[in-house]
DNA sequence: GCTACTC
DNA sequence: GAGTAGCAACGCCCG
DNA sequence: CGGGCG
């Protein structure tokens, strides 16, 4: 279908006689031209007088008005828009200084611009013969519908005088908290850039994670505080105030109640609608505090709505200026703002405040969803200070820790979790966990619950704790109980308290990184059991020495086969380690087989590890081939016992002592003198219930593990030798 | 157990 | 607002 | 190299 190309009836006469084009920056324009879509331009012109300047793209040019006193959105005001002459298609990105003496000299900045629509028979082509224009603006700051509407001409005017309003729509605003919308100072003037104007409804807050700090980050960092307490959204949205993301109801209403005075300064706020994110905590004496304070604030980290954009695409560097002028000091509202500072002196600070994270974001990056590595949580240690200066510097240095030194290192007692009902505190998310339902029943053979699965690791965490220290966590977790389907977690989920030990590690073959859970305490412990995570899988290794298992796993696993063939199996490995002088700590699963732990010293990669045992389990099918195989294929084990040696590998877990299992009876993987192996012996006799009241003698029994031993090799040509004769 | 996604 | 899927995996052995 | 295994 051919068209016939309208002739443009625009014309650049009279803004070619008004500019000398050797002197202005101003475009000059060629012939005016016609486009494929409407476009607009809204400039800020900071001339004599400060206006702003609407051009329309329509008839190959740009129909322009000025407007001293700038758009509204409130369809009561009208703006006065005096109508001048039209500009070229290319001062539709313009900006620049025009020199003194030429005509408008000063600034002229683009505010906004986008794309616009008319209603049909108010376009400009007609509308300015009519008198009437209806507008509707697609920019980043002006949205809806507006109207020009041209005023009765007085006698001996030279500009025709228009009058521009907000119809009424779903974008005007009434409200006597719309304030900052019309265009001043009060709008940051480098924000527009990046800036997508947000549908009201649609503003969404898909939260931004931290991951955890590998070896090295790569940018300029702004160093926070991890504050203890609620990470969530505080909305303001005309005069409304309430909390968004996890527990925002039961904050909300508090908004009322005991959280009134950050209610009362978000009000304050000079904005009508923003979302802020950041935490909220309980403070004491004006300190944020862990638990319960004497008052409440929330600490505002970051901006990601303002008035009616979405901010989010700007630099944090940007939302952080933004943040600074909204929230300009006050009691309960406190902006979180970057710092000269550097991290080493932060965190030293914090390390002596006992926090174990600080955050590090990178101050270029824009706000993400998810996680990733432009907002890194550092952990805090020992070495925190050296640790930053090295990092900082960029070079890469792999990720130091508590490393194995401290193997027998004391963990702090177990601590009573309780929820705390019709408690006047922000439940803090550092060092407390959120216990539900203590009742619900996981165990419905026995009736035991979940109070009960939580009491019992209260009682052992003494012993496992050390045991976990350092070790990445595999969850096995069965959140409805045994009954039902469990699933495994190796990724800590996003939702879980900052204050938790993450260790990230890449996986060798898919560069994947996981984010494991390091229990490093009776809290953490807790955790885990809160989400259901009973059963606790535990690598071989631990950090700093990821590939040096601080212990050999000999797995002993009967399927079908009779427990007393296992029993057998155990006596003869016994043998053969007592042979070697080696010392294992042995164990029940907590379901049908036994574990040997064969404690070793540093310096053994994991093929050493997987060597030894296979050595051992070779022996071992020697003797006792009848009842023993190391046979992979399942089919042909044909009821005998499989001694498992291929779980000495990296990235691979062995059920940890007094870790429960998902059996009827709740049994526990149960550490057993050597003496205790009998035809008497039945790992169902280890459970929830009788296992504490032992609690002594199954710690004696986990001390072999402290000292690891050495020079296997040897021992292993010592049970060769001994064998053969 | 909790979040994210779909209806 | 209700209902539901997801939440692990890779190194090693053997054929 | 693919499949099975834990
Ligand atoms: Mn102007
Ligand atoms: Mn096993």
């Amino acid at each position: 279908m051919a068209t016939k190309k309208k002739k443009p009836r625009g014309s650049l006469e009279r803004y070619d006689a008004k500019r000398d084009f050797a002197r202005t920056p101003e475009p000059r324009g060629k012939r005016p031209m016609h486009a494929r879509t409407h476009r607009y331009v809204l400039h800020r012109h900071d001339a004599s007088h400060l206006h702003w300047d609407l051009r329309l793209e329509a008839e190959g040019v740009l129909r322009s008005f000025a407007i001293p006193k700038g758009v509204a959105w409130d369809p009561k005001v009208k703006r006065l828009a005096v109508r001048t002459e039209d500009h070229p298609i290319e001062y539709l990105t313009f900006e620049g200084e025009i020199p003194r003496g030429e005509y408008g000299a000063g600034t002229m900045r683009v505010e906004d611009s986008g794309t616009y629509e008319s209603v049909e028979g108010y376009d400009p082509v007609q509308g300015l013969e009519s008198g009437e224009i209806k507008l509707r603006l697609f920019g980043r700051k002006l949205r809806g519908e507006w109207h020009l509407v041209r005023m009765r001409p007085r006698p001996g005017e030279n500009n025709e005088s228009w009058l521009l309003f907000k119809a009424k729509d779903a974008y005007a605003k009434t409200s006597p908290f719309a304030r900052g919308c019309d265009f001043s100072d009060a709008v940051p003037a480098a924000l527009p850039r990046a800036l997508h104007f947000a549908e009201p409804g649609t503003r969404e807050v898909a939260r931004s994670d931290l991951a955890s700090l590998d070896d090295h980050y790569g940018f300029e960092p702004d160093f926070e505080v991890a504050f203890g307490g609620q990470r969530c959204w505080l909305e303001v949205d005309e005069g409304r105030v309430r909390f968004r993301g996890p527990r925002a109801r039961e904050h909300t209403r508090r908004l009322e109640d005991d959280l009134a005075s950050i209610a009362s300064e978000a009000r304050g706020i000079a904005a009508a609608c923003v979302i802020l994110d950041g935490v909220l905590v309980a403070e004491s004496e004006g300190q944020p505090v862990p638990g319960d304070g004497d008052a409440f604030a929330f600490y505002a980290t970051d901006v990601v709505y303002y008035e009616d954009w979405d901010v989010r695409p700007l630099a944090l560097r940007e939302r952080k200026r933004v943040l600074g002028a909204l929230l300009t000091g006050s009691r309960s509202l406190h902006a979180v703002l970057p710092v000269e500072r550097d991290g080493d002196g932060l965190a030293s600070v914090l390390t002596s405040q006992e926090h174990t994270t600080m955050l590090a974001k990178e101050l270029d990056a824009p706000y993400r969803s998810g996680k990733h590595d432009a907002w890194l949580r550092v952990r805090l240690d020992r070495k925190a200070q050296s640790n930053v200066r090295e990092r900082k510097a960029g070079a890469k240095s792999t990720t130091k820790g508590g490393a194995t030194k401290g193997r027998a290192r004391a963990s702090s007692p177990a601590r009573e979790s309780k929820t705390k009902r019709g408690s006047k505190s922000i439940e803090s998310e550092h060092h407390t966990v959120r216990i539900t339902n203590r009742d619900k029943v996981w165990f419905p053979h026995d009736g035991y619950t979940k109070g009960d699965v939580l009491d019992y690791y209260a009682r052992v965490a003494p012993l496992l704790v050390p045991f976990l220290r350092d070790r990445p966590m595999t969850l096995r977790r069965f959140p409805d109980g045994i009954e039902s389907e469990g699933f495994f977690q190796k990724n800590l989920p996003e939702h879980a308290p900052d204050w938790l030990d993450r260790l990230p590690i890449e996986s060798r073959g898919s560069g994947r990184t996981i984010d494991y859970l390091v229990i490093d305490s009776a809290e953490a412990l807790t955790f885990a059991v809160q989400e259901g995570g009973f059963e606790l899988h535990p690598w071989l290794s631990r950090r700093g020495s990821l590939d040096e298992p601080d212990f050999a796993l000999i797995d002993l696993d009967p399927k079908t086969a009779p427990f007393r063939d296992v029993v057998e199996i155990a006596r003869f490995a016994h043998e053969l380690l007592e042979r070697a002088s080696l010392k294992a700590l042995l164990k029940t699963s907590g379901q049908s087989g036994l574990h040997i732990l064969v404690p070793l010293a540093r310096g053994y990669d994991y093929d050493v590890a997987r060597g030894f045992a296979e050595g051992i389990a070779r022996m071992i099918v020697q003797r006792l081939p009848k009842i023993a195989t190391i046979e992979r294929d399942q089919r042909r084990r044909s009821g005998r016992v499989y001694i498992d040696y291929l779980q000495n590998r990296r990235g691979q877990t062995v059920v940890a002592p007094f870790s429960v299992r998902p059996r009827p009876g709740a049994p526990v993987s149960t550490p057993l003198d050597w003496d205790e192996l009998d035809d008497d012996l039945d790992p169902r006799d280890f459970t929830i219930r009788s296992v504490p009241a032992q609690i002594e003698k199954r710690a004696a029994l986990m001390r072999v593990l402290e000292k690891g031993s050495k020079a296997l090799d040897a021992a292993l040509d010592r049970l060769v030798r001994w064998l053969e004769s």
